[in-house]
DNA sequence: CATATATTTATAAACCCCTTTATATATGTG
DNA sequence: CACATATATAAAGGGGTTTATAAATATATG
């Protein structure tokens, strides 16, 4: 067996953390108008940075959500922007706040035509789901590692619910070992 | 058997009586501003009451239902307090109503985790109800005191149906000697 | 015409679902 | 071209679920 690598590549990274013993939204919406805050939609305040491109959501409680960063590092230093703002907004923060990264969405492509139907019932309804109609795409939950694998006619597809980029390549080489052994790619 | 106090906290006394011979509830509306009067919703006028902090609704007959105190004192306090606006609304009312306790509701805390599951099959069908995906809590349907008592996971309880606060305990009282004669507490 | 439900109020318990954010994929509809 | 469709994930509120109980109306079945 030939052991290609992994033509993956990591979309989006969602990361939490404690920035604060708590937040005060409301004032921190007027020192940042940039910021958006809507507590009768949502109970978190959105602040985007540009660089890294990313979307924090503020909680009362201190917790902070980070997503849209491309890696690890980004997430650090989009929480790290978001310190910043917040300490300057008059608020006291943490130092050295402990980022969790909660999900990883990578994409792929095994450059390969791929036939849907024959995979949905080569593999089984235990494992899949592939409803057209609903979402071209057939939905592939792997166990170990557990993550979830979007198929797409194309050969590209989309892998969430990893926390480490590795789980990423993993899950993806099972895929494809599974395919060749099944001859459906 | 050592015969510990039960940690129970009463949270809701219903009670019902009679403040008037009638009352014209239109008339009242205008009179008290802060009722709320939907007669095509609901035939009954609500009145909420800041201190003690309860609801009460008062109908066309004289009737009045209070809930929302935690103690019989604060239901006597609340209708007192109902009488006297409703007097100064310049109606007649009966200067010593006669109050019905209808309904006790209090929380405790077994401070054990349970296992439903064991105790839905211990105890059978006729006494108990246990859908988990309608409803996290157990239903208990106890016939002496008559009442309901809803047992959840974590240990904590609700019990309703009870006009004493001493049905309430002598309820739990039974419930923890049966959980513990069946090893399920 | 007689029972049933539904309406409303309060209250605890602990679950469910939804709200929002980002992101790739690829179909369909407006 | 802009939305849903579907996936995962955290955060914290809101809503709903269940139980009992009175009151007085309106509908609804038997």
């Amino acid at each position: 067996m030939v052991e290609k690598k992994v033509d993956m590549k990591i979309e989006n990274v969602v990361a939490s953390t404690t920035i604060a013993k708590e937040l005060d939204l409301s004032k921190l919406k007027k020192a940042l108008p940039e910021s958006e805050y809507e507590p009768e939609q949502f109970p978190g305040l959105v602040l985007r940075l540009d660089e890294p491109k990313t979307a924090a959501l503020l909680f009362r409680s201190g917790k902070v959500v980070c997503t849209g960063a491309k890696t690890i590092k980004d997430v650090e230093r989009a929480i790290k922007k978001v310190c910043d703002k917040v300490a300057n907004a008059g608020f006291k923060v943490f130092k050295k706040p402990e980022i969790t990264v909660q999900n990883i969405v990578a994409s792929a492509n095994l450059h390969a035509q791929l036939n849907l139907i024959a995979i949905a019932q080569a593999i089984g309804l235990e494992k899949i789901e592939y409803e057209p109609e609903q979402f071209p795409g057939l939905v592939y939950r792997l166990e170990e590692p557990k993550v979830v694998i979007l198929l797409f006619g194309s050969g590209k597809l989309v892998c969430t619910g990893a926390r480490k980029a590795e789980q990423v390549n993993e899950a993806i080489k099972k895929i494809i070992e599974e395919l060749n052994a099944k001859r459906l790619l």
